[in-house]
DNA sequence: ATGATTGCAAATGATTTGCATCATA
DNA sequence: TATGATGCAAATCATTTGCAATCAT
């Protein structure tokens, strides 16, 4: 775990006590690419000592209420994905492999003519294909 | 039940026999607002003489299966949603009431600045917020 | 020390399955 | 009549709960 400090950081900003499994599965999430709960679960009953099911989703909707992770859903998929890129942005689905690509906010404009009555408070966009290589 | 030649029109088309609870059940979500199957399984229990859960479910993928109706996942909830404007389409979630509105797709323009080694088939778009009255 | 966090086992809720019965084509 | 659809109960899967034991502050 390299950044065992920066963890702790987020870990006391958001008023959370450090313990061992937060920490290991932050770390996990941080380095993960959009892992599901199951991903997540798998690696922790492989990797941790000892942890429980149960735990490991407290841990995760607690991470979640503190903003530290958002937990996300696709339309291609039954399950929640969890994201640790905190900041507003869109995704692409590679459809060939599964894999999900964060997009910054800027490298996609959308404008609409809707109405004046629909008040728009936030965008989810998700673009789906395959990638040249 | 005004169009029951429609659907059976639709069953037939789709290679499946017309029997009464998809008859019912399409006729339901032809009506209804983006149902969850949930929504589905409690009118079909009042309303309908003899449904199982299980039958619902089956005809529902069966339905899908056979592009009548669409099962969707949003955001903002671990449910599916059946929908059955097969036109392609978006989707605006007022955040109050949490009703679904479809939007026409020229309704909503977009553009992106990817690297070309991104090849989109599909754009899928959410705009969540509220409705002014 | 005390309050929060964890482990455990059991509960919940949504959806699916296997199989026997029944209806549609 | 034969195939496919339905009803039923039981199984499965993901997630949550209650409670006692343990750990962090």
């Amino acid at each position: 775990m390299e950044n065992k400090e920066k963890i702790e950081e987020l870990l006391k900003n958001a008023g959370l006590s450090v313990t061992l499994q937060r920490l290991s599965l932050v770390d996990f999430i941080l380095k993960a690419d959009h892992p599901t709960a199951d991903d997540i679960l798998t690696w922790a009953k492989k990797n941790l000592a000892k942890v429980n099911t149960a735990t490991i989703y407290n841990t995760l909707n607690c991470l979640e209420n503190a903003k530290i992770i958002k937990k996300l859903k696709f339309p291609h998929t039954a399950h929640f994905v969890y994201d640790h890129n905190t900041h507003d942005h869109f995704h692409f689905l590679d459809e060939e492999s599964g894999q999900i690509i964060d997009l910054p906010k800027e490298a996609v404009n959308i404008e609409h003519s809707l109405g004046s009555q629909f008040n728009i408070n936030k965008v989810d966009i998700l673009l789906k294909g395959t990638l040249k290589k």
